[in-house]
DNA sequence: TTGTAAGCGTTATCAC
DNA sequence: GTGATAACGCTTACAA
């Protein structure tokens, strides 16, 4: 035994096969080798057992095939589901996933990228609420939903073609006078758009619309107020919501229903994101849903391309519209 | 510049100091050296923006301060929910996640342990599925809620406890007659208790009870007609309904209502895992809650000890029971 | 085609 | 207390 630990390493399995050292590592890496030696090589490695050490060959070649994930959470299932989807894209290219959780803290996010340089990762996918993240241009960096720079490419859904696919399908579902909703933070995003094309939609069709945007709202009050003032002998003052998120979607929903509203009879809602309901696997209300295995899938293309110069600013996924109880069924 | 690439090493701040390579290392690491010298490495390393490589730390010391976390998916709650808090775990002792999802392919599960031994992660904790996965005994494990063998602590919810707390909580609350339905995995599991220790409590108290068990069913349609063959004139044969997670609770409930059985009056129902609505952050159902950060906090310290004899086979954490709407409340 | 040896950025063991 | 120097396990010229 060469060592204390049992760890086998490149050099037992020379010794093993009866080869040199450089000759293993081309067989490990697939280097052209006589059939002979190769062969020899193998059978030793699989009989110690030995895998490669990632650690030792990183710090040769300034790879580590791993890459971080920075977001705010998993509870949200938005996070859990891109999570999950950014993971498997990531094993997909044998790449492995280091998951750093913010809790929307900004110095957490900072603190994350900070330590990501001495861990060396490939590459960073944050979803981040820091207006002024430092991010170091020596490692390839992706956003989600969040537009830092020209340097740092964004991914996300197509915010501005869902806003206006929410106003163009309340109107077709014979909507008169639309509402716009907006929770979440006020730090400006790509997730603003969505009010922009629900707007230019709303314009464009000469239909009335009314926005209401409360940031950084810990609590939905300002919205349950909103809507106490515009309800008239249990009549509501508009007939068709889009809110930014299905979660404002189901609030509402609910306070309407507790207000004696009709949904999707007298009101039609539409969220945004997509969510499903995770007893029944389906929509939790009608959505604009976002194609989060698509975006996950583009946020490790572009994170991992070789060609680094000429990356697209942003790459906007196209989403689609799912019925899910709260607008009328075309039937 | 002494490289290529812009990244300043410990060499690189040995001379900017001053001070030889040595006295950086022992400076990074907190070891005792004179007040100047320490001065003049902190600066030297703040001026260059200095960070320890990891890699090259990891390859001399054989500690990388990485955990291995697998995990099925992200996609059920419970998993997203334990993925967060041992993240967080891990975060605070200053050690990293590694992420991987097995779909709960057995396969896939044996394939990330291997693929953790080239990546010399500290430990793995893991929630897995393959009934005889092979486990290096060289890398402390951890497993939630499976128990693999004696060599290996498993970390769960008191399931047995849980059991008994949904039947004495069911009886107390004047359920007359009880049924356990259980949906999952074959595989034997720590989870299988949930059953035992209700019967138990049903069996000591004398109480009349039936348990459904159907494994590996991808389908509720079992369960649906159990319950319809068991409904004479609008009344259902049981009082009271244990479930074994949450999931088929809130199915099993919809499925009564729908068949003109009213909940909590007729038929009080528990499940199990606690889940939160992510719209209304309340309980689903009535449920008997894992404490999952209590969980995920026990499994990081346990891998983490530096003591690795004398581990626990089995830690069992404490749940509580919430009220969410298919159980009478109590006044 | 195969072997040799230098070096990646650290830590740790020595003399000093 | 501080500074050389030899590993750690691997890749990669370069020599054979």
């Amino acid at each position: 035994m060469s060592k204390s630990q049992n760890v086998p390493t490149m050099k037992d399995v020379a010794r093993e096969a009866g080869v040199s050292l450089g000759t293993v590592s081309k067989v490990m890496n697939g280097i052209t080798v006589g059939e002979s030696y190769r062969k020899r090589v193998t059978d030793a490695a699989e009989k110690l057992g030995y895998q490669i050490n990632s650690y030792a060959r990183g710090l040769k070649t300034n790879k580590t095939y791993s890459v971080a994930v920075i977001l705010p959470d998993l509870e949200h299932p938005f996070f859990a589901r891109l999570a999950d989807e950014l993971t498997r894209a990531l094993m997909k290219r044998d790449y492995r996933t280091i998951l750093m959780l913010t809790s929307y803290d900004p110095e957490a996010e900072q603190e994350c990228i900070t330590m990501v340089r001495q861990n060396k990762a490939d590459g960073i996918i944050a979803l981040t609420y820091n207006p002024d993240l430092e991010i170091d241009p020596s490692i390839p960096f992706v956003t989600i939903d969040r537009h830092c720079n020209a340097e740092v490419p964004c991914v996300s859904s197509d915010n501005f073609g869902g806003g206006r696919m929410a106003a163009e399908k309340l109107l077709s579902l014979g909507c008169k006078k639309l509402l716009f909703m907006r929770i979440g933070s006020s730090v400006s995003s790509e997730v603003d758009k969505r009010a922009a094309g629900f707007e230019s939609i709303c314009r464009m069709r000469n239909a009335e619309f009314e926005s209401v945007i409360l940031d950084d709202s810990e609590t939905e009050q300002p919205f349950y107020r909103f809507i106490d003032e515009h309800i008239a002998q249990g009549k509501f003052e508009f007939d068709g919501i889009f809110c930014n998120t299905d979660k404002l979607a189901c609030l509402i929903w609910n306070k309407l229903i507790q207000s004696g509203v009709r949904v999707p009879e007298d009101v039609q809602i539409i969220g945004y994101d997509g969510t499903l309901c995770h007893i029944t696997g389906k929509p939790l209300c009608s959505s604009i849903v976002q194609p989060i295995d698509r975006m996950a899938e583009a946020a490790v293309s572009i994170l991992l391309k070789n060609n680094r110069s000429n990356l697209p600013v942003l790459m906007a996924l196209p989403v689609h519209y799912t019925e899910g109880g709260t607008t009328k069924e075309v039937t």
